[in-house]
DNA sequence: TTGTTAATCTATAAAATCTATAGGATAAAA
DNA sequence: TTTTATCCTATAGATTTTATAGATTAACAA
């Protein structure tokens, strides 16, 4: 199941991308807007802030804002941030690449070779989906 | 993250799936090949069964056993079973069909519209994919 | 300078889910 | 009728998720 972190994440960063204007949204608008609860959503957009894309800025007339444009925005970033390694098992995941304890060999381990399957399919979604398809009505 | 429900249902099926004979296994032999809680893989078993694929019998001699053929058993129906619904959110699940109680209009929505690819990016995975495929070295 | 606004940061409470175990009931075989 | 092994239900323990609290920092405006 999807976190609602994540959910939450996501509704926000279009939200974001939807604004025609560059200028920082505050956290509440979103909230209000997304019917997220304000606080939840504050720990979210600041976990996401280190991944480069997305602006703060403090004081009266601050908020979050978008520094590259959502085409630019790959949803494989977003995904590690917000829902943790895209590899339902460490022992295939590309970026947090674990032994399992449990496990003699992987060449042999029918989990390994599922889940080796899966991993690909769904980076290939993620690989090929940046936050402007998400916007289209 | 795969739970080890799954993990370790996939890892017994493949277990009964490897034997030549067609005897039933106890659930102690799989437990301890596959380094399992017996107590755990008891009540493992006992949700797969409910598939149709798998059997069992009681009393000495018992255990369970495959009732079709590696290649007729499909992940899609081992991956419901073990760890739910494939989809990562309810409004996208064939099956399990839910509207979010938050979302007013799935059409619009931004993470309905990843979750549709991602659920069919995993579902193509699963649908292609049978316990036979799991055991080739 | 001072007050207000809104993000930052850390800690923690509350809730939900996952993992594992316990123990008796049932069925089959010897 | 004893032994063996699955069946069934309940529940304890651990972990993760979700949400909140409150003090701090930075920016702006009066």
């Amino acid at each position: 199941m999807l976190s609602k972190k994540t959910k939450y994440g996501l509704k926000a960063l279009t939200y974001l991308a939807r604004q025609k204007t560059k200028e920082p949204i505050a956290i509440a608008e979103i909230a209000k807007h997304e019917n997220i609860s304000q606080k939840f959503l504050e720990n979210i957009l600041l976990s996401l802030r280190s991944t480069g894309f997305l602006g703060s800025k403090k004081g009266k007339g601050g908020g979050y804002y978008l520094i590259k444009d959502p085409s630019e925005i790959p949803m494989t970033t977003v995904m590690r941030v917000l829902e943790g390694p895209i590899a339902m098992v460490s022992c295939v995941s590309l970026n947090f690449y674990e032994k399992c304890d449990d496990c003699p060999d992987e060449q042999s381990c029918s989990v390994h070779r599922l889940m080796l399957k899966v991993r690909d399919s769904n980076l290939e979604v993620y690989r090929n989906t940046s936050l402007s398809d998400l916007l289209a009505r």
